[in-house]
DNA sequence: GTAGGGTTAG
C-alpha cells in the first residue's frame, strides 16, 4: 500500500495525458454494465477490481455509485482504488466527485485520507468544506469541526444549510449552548430559519441543554415539523422529566397528521409509565395497532412495559403471548412488573422459565424482593446470582447493600464494601450512596462518615445528603441532623424526602416548633404533600403531644393509604388514646384499606394499655384468620405484655407454650416478672429454667 | 449531492 489519496492525485495532476488513450465507446459501455451487475449482486470488491483493470475513464455517475456503496460497506480500500482510478483517467475530476470521495473516506472512518484529499485538491468549493466539516463532526471531533467552520468563513466560502447542520451536530455533541445561540442568530441572518432540519437540530440542542422553553419556542416556529422534529420534542420532554408534556405533544402529532416513528411511540409510552397514565397508554396502544405497528418489536416491548408498570399485568402478558413480542427485554419487563407489584412469587416463576436472562433481569427480580422487604428470599437470590452469573453491576451492588441494611448485617455490608473497593466501583455515586445508607441504617455512623468524606465527597448529590441526614436522625442525633441540613442547603435543594427525615428527627426530640416551621416552609414553597410526608407530619405532631394538629393533617385530604393510617394509629397510641385507635381501625376498614403488620402493632399496643384483653386476643387471631398476615416477633411480644400486665396467667402460659418459635430472653424475663407479681409458681419456674438454658 | 432524531428492560 503506502499509496494515499492525495499523493496519487498530485502526481497525476502534474503528469497526465499519456495515460488517457481514446477508448472504444462500446467497450466502456460493456464494462460499465458488467460492473453494475456485480454491484447489484453485492460484489463490490469484484466490481472495483474490474474498474481498476480498465485503463480509461467511466461516466461520473458510476463513480458516484461506487463511492456510495463503499461508504455503506465501510470499504476503505475500495474507496482508495476508486478515487485513484478517477483521478488517473479523468483529466479534470469534477469537484463534486472529489467531495463524494472525502465523504466516503469519512464514512469509512479514515479522517486522514479525507483530510489529505481535501488539502491536495487543486480547487475546492463550499461542498468540499461541508464534506470535511461533516467528516470531523461525525467522527467525534467537534472542536476541529468548529475550527474548520471559522476558517471557511474567513476564506470567504459562504456557509449553507448543510454547513450549519454539521456544526449544530457538533454543538449537540458537546452541549455548547452559548455557541449554539450564536449560530442560531447567524442562521436567522442568512434566512435559513424555515429549514426543518436546522430547526429540529436547534430543538435537539436546546432540549439537551435543558432549556425546554427555548426548545419549544423553536419547535413552534418550524413551519412543517416532520416525524423527526416531533420525535425530538417528545423525547426531550420525556428526558427532562416532563412526561405529561411528552404525551400531550405525542397526541398533537396526530392533529398535525404526521405519522409517528416507532421510536416516538416508544418515548410516548415510557412517558405514560412515568406519570402512570394508563388511559393515554391504552389509547396509544390503539393508535399503534391502527397505524400498522402491531408487529414492531420496539413498539410491542414498550407497550408491554407500559402495561406492566401501570400494574396491568394481564394486558402485558396478553401482548407478550403474541408471537412477535417474546424477547429478553419484554420478558424482563414482565418480571419487573410482577416483582414491583408485590407478586414476587409470580415474578420468580416467570423468571425461572425464561430461556435467557441478563444482569438487568436478575436485578429486576432482586429489586422486587428488596422493595417488599423479603430479605431472606433476597439473600438466597443473591447467592444464586453470584454462583450463576459473573455479571454484577452497580445496580446489583446497590440492591445487595439494601439487603445488608434491611438485615442490619454490617459484617456482610463490610464484605460488600471490600468487593466494591477491589472491583473499582468506588467512584460510582449510586454505589457510594448505597454504602453510606447501609452504614447509616446499621448504626455504624463512623463508617458512614468515612464513606462520606473519602468516597463521595467529590460527587455527592441530594441522595447522599439525605442518606447522611437520615443516618443521624435515625440514631438519635437529631440536633446534628438539623445542622447538617443547614450545610446541605448551601449546595442542594431539599426534596420531600429530606423533609420527611427532618420531621422524624423533630419527632424524636419533641421539637414541635421546628417541626411546625418545616411544615410551614413546605406549604409556602409548594412541596407536594404525599402520603410519606403527611405520615411524617402526623407522626411528628402526635409525638409532640399535638394530636389535634396530627388529626388535622390526617383529615386534610381524602387520599389515605395504609402508611398514613398507620401513622395516625400509632399517633393515637403515643397519646394513649386506645379507643381512638380501635375506632381508626374500623374506619380504615370502611375505606377499604387493608391493615398490615404495623397496624396490628398499634392495635395490640392500644389493647394492652386500655386493658382490652379479650379484644386483643381476638385481633391477634384475626391477623392470620382474616387478614392473612403472619404475626411477627413484635406481635408476640405485644401479646405477652398484654397477658402479663393484666394478670391473665393461664392464657399467658397457653400462649407462650404454643408459639411457633422459642421465646426470646426479653420475653422470658417479662414472663418471670409477671409470675412474681401475680404469684404463678409453675410458669415462673418454667421460665426461669428456660432462661438458665 | 451534501444535513437532523431515536433502540424499549433493573
Amino acid at each position: 500500500m503506502g499509496v494515499t489519496a492525495g499523493s496519487v492525485l498530485n502526481r497525476l495532476l502534474c503528469d497526465k495525458g499519456h495515460l488517457t488513450k481514446p477508448s472504444n465507446p462500446t467497450t466502456v459501455k460493456a464494462i460499465t454494465s458488467t460492473i453494475l451487475t456485480h454491484l447489484d449482486s453485492g460484489h463490490l470488491p469484484k466490481a472495483v477490481s474490474i474498474l481498476s483493470a480498465s485503463p480509461f475513464p467511466f461516466q461520473f455517475s458510476l463513480y458516484t455509485r461506487l463511492f456510495q456503496l463503499c461508504s455503506s460497506n465501510r470499504a476503505i480500500l475500495e474507496v482508495r482504488k476508486v478515487e485513484s482510478h478517477l483521478v488517473t483517467f479523468s483529466p479534470i475530476p469534477p469537484i463534486f466527485l472529489l467531495n463524494r470521495a472525502i465523504e466516503a473516506y469519512a464514512k469509512c472512518g479514515s479522517l486522514g485520507d479525507a483530510r489529505e484529499l481535501f488539502e491536495e485538491m487543486p480547487q475546492r468549493d463550499g461542498g468540499s468544506w461541508n464534506a470535511l466539516i461533516t467528516a470531523y463532526s461525525q467522527t467525534g471531533n467537534p472542536e476541529d469541526a468548529f475550527g474548520l467552520f471559522i476558517k471557511m468563513n474567513r476564506l470567504g466560502f459562504l456557509p449553507n444549510e448543510i454547513t450549519f447542520a454539521s456544526v449544530l451536530g457538533s454543538c449537540a455533541a458537546v452541549l455548547a449552548l452559548w455557541l449554539s445561540r450564536q449560530i442560531h442568530a447567524v442562521i436567522f441572518k442568512y434566512g435559513f430559519n424555515g429549514n426543518v432540519i436546522l430547526g429540529s437540530s436547534l430543538v435537539d440542542i436546546y432540549g439537551k441543554c435543558g432549556v425546554m422553553r427555548d426548545a419549544r419556542g423553536i419547535f413552534d416556529e418550524i413551519q412543517n415539523p416532520n416525524d423527526i422534529s416531533w420525535n425530538i420534542i417528545v423525547r426531550r420532554y420525556l428526558e427532562m422529566g416532563e412526561g405529561k408534556e411528552a404525551v400531550i405533544m405525542f397526541f398533537q402529532m396526530f392533529v398535525a397528521a404526521v405519522r409517528p416513528l416507532n421510536f416516538t411511540f416508544s418515548s410516548a409510552l415510557v412517558a405514560c409509565s412515568s406519570i402512570t397514565a394508563l388511559e393515554e397508554g391504552t389509547q396509544i396502544h390503539g393508535a399503534a395497532i391502527k397505524m400498522g405497528f402491531e408487529n414492531d418489536e420496539v413498539v410491542l416491548s414498550s407497550l408491554i412495559d407500559m402495561y406492566a408498570k401501570c400494574g396491568e399485568l394481564e394486558n402485558a402478558c396478553a401482548i407478550f403471548d403474541q408471537p412477535k413480542s417474546k424477547n429478553l427485554i419484554s420478558g424482563t419487563s414482565i418480571v419487573s412488573g410482577y416483582a414491583m407489584s408485590g407478586q414476587t412469587w409470580k415474578a420468580r416463576e416467570f423468571f425461572n422459565e425464561m430461556p435467557e436472562r441478563n444482569v438487568i433481569t436478575w436485578n429486576a427480580m432482586l429489586a422486587g424482593y428488596t422493595h417488599y422487604f423479603q430479605w431472606e428470599e433476597a439473600l438466597n437470590f443473591i447467592f444464586l446470582m453470584v454462583n450463576t452469573t459473573k455479571n454484577i453491576d452497580q445496580v446489583t451492588l446497590g440492591l445487595i447493600l439494601k439487603v445488608c441494611a434491611g438485615l442490619s448485617d454490617v459484617e456482610m455490608g463490610k464484605q460488600v464494601h471490600g468487593f466494591i473497593y477491589r472491583h473499582g466501583f468506588c467512584s460510582n455515586i449510586f454505589v457510594g450512596n448505597g454504602l453510606l445508607d447501609m452504614y447509616g441504617k446499621c448504626g455504624n455512623l463512623k463508617s458512614a462518615k468515612t464513606v462520606w468524606f473519602h468516597q463521595i465527597s467529590q460527587c455527592r448529590d441530594r441522595i447522599s445528603w439525605n442518606a447522611l441526614l437520615s443516618s443521624y436522625a435515625r440514631h438519635g442525633r437529631s440536633e446534628l441532623a438539623m445542622t447538617i441540613f443547614c450545610e446541605m442547603q448551601l449546595e442542594e435543594t431539599p426534596d420531600e424526602y429530606t423533609f420527611a427525615i427532618l420531621l422524624a428527627a423533630c419527632a424524636n426530640i419533641f421539637a414541635l416548633e421546628q417541626g411546625k416551621q418545616i411544615h410551614g416552609f413546605m406549604i409556602r414553597n409548594g412541596y407536594t404533600m404525599d402520603s410519606v410526608v403527611r405520615g411524617a407530619l402526623v407522626d411528628m405532631y402526635s409525638k409532640c403531644r399535638s394530636i389535634e394538629y396530627a388529626i388535622m393533617v390526617f383529615k386534610e385530604r381524602a387520599s389515605r393509604d395504609v402508611i398514613l393510617w398507620n401513622s395516625m394509629i400509632l399517633g393515637c397510641c403515643h397519646n394513649y388514646k386506645g379507643r381512638e385507635v380501635l375506632k381508626c381501625f374500623g374506619l380504615m376498614e370502611d375505606e377499604g384499606i387493608k391493615p398490615d403488620h404495623v397496624t396490628f402493632r398499634g392495635v395490640l399496643h392500644a389493647c394492652t394499655y386500655e386493658g382490652f384483653v379479650e379484644w386483643g386476643r381476638q385481633y391477634f387471631d384475626s391477623m392470620t384468620n382474616e387478614y392473612g398476615i403472619i404475626p411477627r416477633l413484635e406481635h408476640y411480644e405485644c401479646m405477652i405484655e398484654l397477658y402479663s400486665q393484666w394478670g391473665y396467667m393461664d392464657e399467658l402460659e397457653d400462649f407462650v407454650k404454643n408459639m411457633p418459635f422459642d421465646p426470646t430472653v426479653p420475653m422470658l424475663t417479662r414472663i418471670l416478672d409477671a409470675c412474681r407479681r401475680h404469684g404463678c409458681l409453675r410458669l415462673g419456674q418454667w421460665a426461669a429454667q428456660r432462661l438458665n438454658e
